[in-house]
DNA sequence: GTCGCAATCCAAAGCGCTTATGATACTGTT
DNA sequence: AACAGTATCATAAGCGCTTTGGATTGCGAC
């Protein structure tokens, strides 16, 4: 069923109609409801593509996913936060479409889908410390935003971010506070942006209490469990093991948690342990006793409201670039406690 | 730059460019070429949307991602496998959009797709036994390929499912030849038909010689790490405690094992811990030696193959629905041995 | 020369929608 | 009775592409 169709079954113009369907005010309540009763009917849906051809407008927002080619890695992070920016999609009409790229690639699929008009405007996924990305977009004309943010970047553009300096640099405090001194970092890929800022926090409290920072101590690795068990072990067999470790995501916490017991230690006793936890709907920590000590931020929320900031930027793209800071909760549990005496 | 533009610019008219560009013979090599180079040069890509609404094709494939609204649990395989269609798609020249549903509006959904003639073929995720959407699929007559099968569901549809009963079988086999007896059931939500065919499989191996089903050790529950842990919590508490424990995933698996190390318990000594793996990026099970015996199928490869299967579908509309069997293969790992002796 | 035939290219219609511009009928005013 | 003003609906152009049905040219054959 298409509007010409509909037109004619209803005796109108497909003008009224698209109008009357579109909230015009040039048409009489009553053929309004005429319309709407038999478009209910027909099931009748306009076509996007004819749509978007017709308003300019294509509906929808690219997503690009970089996949590093090297370890196929895929965020874990990722399903949540789609799910999240999905719910804004569907409530303001706009479909969101997803393409997975080779970073190499990526500049490519950018000006693809301005050129072929495919979206309004693209979400920017995983920025890295100087990122082209940004100056790309910029000179493309495509609206977006960032998740995450490109330190190094001067331009300003549009982001939300979690931040990641203070969380974990609040994190360090409640460790160091708690007596530890000798306080390890399992990191992200530091060329990530967010995983350079966690540092930055880390170093920030270390430096400002005066400890020195230990190479033997900070670590960085795509985020598995593998990497949070690998590093763990090792840093458990060295001569003055670290006292507590703070871990970059729960998947990379759950190897540390494994190295640790496998060493016969006891997590929260003899080894504290805070991670970053994006609550992800299938990793939950815990219930009201979280399992692990946390830097808490809902990935699921940052998806939600990111998309309605872009949502913004498009409908009004005189509107100065947005950002977003979120802060993390630190909730206390069960992985930290006070230094081990010896 | 669009047709009209290019064309003016090479001076031949829009049907040429079209020609020379979508390959069809009536156009000299030499044309050909040239369009070709100006297309390059001006960065010309055709609008998806104008060429969708001309050639009547949407060249784009929707996944429709239920989020069953009760626990807004997104599932974690969800990231590898789209990341596997999404190769496939990109070869092919065609989009992938994607739909986030509570799991009560999907019906609406596929209409809307159809409807709206947004995609040309749609995957459906997650399927229930008896699932009612494969014969509303059959109703509206929009191509599809099921990401798992249907219990229950007599009309012939296309699907790719790895073979849950048989690995399941096989691996409830591997236990019982270690000698062990009480074998225990980590299982997710049974209305999911691949934890139903899962429970088949285990039932036929523990039916097969001879050992009663006893409930006290079959579980089932939405796959977080909570559920392994409460779960195992549980049954190591019982009287009569489980020797092995077959478990429906990785991350329900690492609950698993942090009840068993809580318990004192060692894994693979005193416990033995089977799961499946579905080999997601940031999950490894371990380089050479896998932690985990489990039984093992990339879903990110099911992915690829599954795109494949609905690609051809597609472009062969009268094909009959295709079907593909997956083999799971069973990778002995540390974390199983034979029954202690007590 | 004329014709047939390839080889090239083009004009224009059409895909399903929106929207600028017009047309018509109905009010109430004077 | 004539007119402006308003409410309601229609005609037609246009969005960027594909594709049908020609048109044009060049060339060898008769």
């Amino acid at each position: 069923m298409n509007l010409k169709q509909l037109s004619e079954s209803l005796g109108l113009s497909q003008t009224t109609v698209s109008r009357a369907l579109n909230g015009y005010p040039e048409v009489s309540e009553a053929t309004r409801n005429r319309v709407k009763l038999a478009a209910e009917q027909f099931n009748y849906r306009p076509s996007t593509r004819a749509k978007g051809l017709a308003t300019g407008q294509a509906l929808a927002i690219g997503h690009v996913i970089p996949v590093s080619n090297k370890h196929e890695m895929v965020n874990p992070i990722f399903g949540d936060f789609i799910a999240g920016a999905g719910e804004t999609y569907a409530r303001n009409g706009y479909e969101m479409i997803l393409s997975i790229v080779d970073d190499q690639d990526e500049y490519d699929i950018y000006r693809g889908l301005k050129s072929r008009n495919a979206v309004d405007g693209i979400v920017v996924h995983g920025p890295r410390m100087n990122d082209e990305r940004i100056a790309l977009l910029n000179d493309i004309g495509l609206p977006y935003v960032v998740h995450g943010r490109a330190s190094g970047i001067a331009a300003p553009y549009a982001w939300l971010d979690v931040n990641n300096r203070r969380a974990f640099q609040r994190a360090a405090d409640f460790l160091f506070d708690l007596g530890h001194r000798r306080i390890a970092l399992i990191n992200g890929l530091e060329v990530m942006d967010f995983a350079h800022r966690r540092r930055m926090g880390y170093e920030d409290t270390l430096r400002g209490n005066g400890i020195p920072i230990d190479p033997s101590l900070t670590h960085a690795g795509e985020m598995t469990e593998e990497l949070g068990f690998d590093k763990t072990k090792h840093m458990l067999a060295l001569p003055a093991p670290p006292t507590a470790i703070m871990v970059s995501s729960m998947i990379v916490a759950l190897g540390v948690r494994r190295a640790i017991e496998e060493a016969g230690l006891v997590i929260g006793r003899d080894v504290s342990v805070i991670t970053h936890d994006d609550a992800l709907s299938y990793l939950r920590n815990g219930g009201d006793v979280p399992i692990f000590t946390a830097t808490r931020s809902s990935v699921r929320d940052a998806g939600r409201q990111l998309a309605e900031m872009l949502i913004a930027q498009i409908q009004n793209p005189l509107l100065a670039p947005q950002t977003q800071l979120l802060e993390a909760e630190l909730m206390v549990g069960q992985s930290t406690g006070p230094t081990p005496v010896t």
